[in-house]
DNA sequence: TAACAATAATTGCCTAGGCAGTCATATTGC
DNA sequence: GCAATATGACTGCCTAGGCAATTATTGTTA
């Protein structure tokens, strides 16, 4: 009877060889094409979000504050995955427009809190309504499995993505 | 016997209702998605690229320069379908690195030929091996077909981006 | 041909993000 | 308790792109 060796699982799938060196084509890649559409939401987005006077990357701080009711600055930069640099002269510029305001905060004096106003309670409440539109027309022709499979697609992706850089 | 009408073919397919408003959560949603993903290639592609002295929004006008044998800044900037300006400015940095040089054009004393240098030449080279890996390690685990379905995903949302953009 | 319009390159001013360094405050370990 | 370390916010300097001029040139057309 042969002895049969029980192998660890593998722990990382070994990568595709779909593309090549040798006439590697851009326009061909899923890279490229990615990047296409991403500007394509991004333009669309903007030009909607700019009538009620921010970008898209303004958004995703002003929405996570109207959700958990403000947060701190470091809080906003992890969860946006964002640099805490870039994060303080975003929310310079946002409470410039009084959007937000911050307030160093009474329990750890080296934090700094942040909330929305008034003005930006009222300017994020069409937010949603936008990026859901959005994305609809960005995926009109797709069926609801189609839509599925795409997203399984992307998660793998990023999985992947996040195993890469966990190896670096 | 029933008239039957002869509707035209509907330009535009309608958009889908994947998203709503309500309860609109970004953590699902396919531009987030998308986003991050592509946040993880460039990162991947930036770091491989650094080692040879330029990052991953400087071997576009590069690859370009070397298939054609040099190009306007016009050409550039709408072959990368970025700003003429920023395409101006990105030039700047590639010449002071010394990868490429301009020239303004014989034919035509308004235009600018861009040309690349033997260190252009040299640097460039490794280009589309680094492509290819870090396109292929985001694969990891896709089959052929399911890299072929994400490709006429990613065609078609790049197609009804595009009608959007004509139709505004 | 002379006015007009279109195009090419550049510049200034804006948002946006990364990286490195600084300062103040918290946390931990001895 | 105190020193070492970690964390939070911020700043300066860099790349990067968009938009709106400006200037020089090229095409068009009346």
């Amino acid at each position: 009877m042969p002895s049969i060796k029980v192998l660890p699982a593998p722990r990382r799938v070994p990568a595709a060889d779909f593309y090549k060196a040798a006439g590697y084509c851009a326009e061909e890649s899923v890279g490229y094409l990615m990047k296409r559409v991403m500007l394509s939401i991004v333009a669309q987005a903007d030009k909607r979000l700019g009538e009620y006077g921010f970008t898209s990357a303004q958004w995703g701080p002003l929405m996570r504050l109207q959700s958990s009711g403000g947060a701190t600055v470091a809080e906003l930069a992890r969860w946006l995955q964002i640099d805490a640099g870039a994060m303080t002269r975003l929310l310079d510029r946002l409470e410039k427009k009084g959007l937000c305001k911050r307030a160093r905060s009474t329990e750890a004096r080296r934090v700094v809190d942040v909330e929305l106003t008034p003005d930006g309670e009222a300017a994020i409440s069409a937010v949603p309504d936008v990026l859901a539109e959005v994305m609809n027309a960005h995926l009109a022709g797709f069926s609801k499995t189609e839509w599925q499979v795409l997203k399984t697609y992307l998660k793998r992706m990023l999985e992947t993505g996040a195993t890469l850089r966990d190896a670096a």
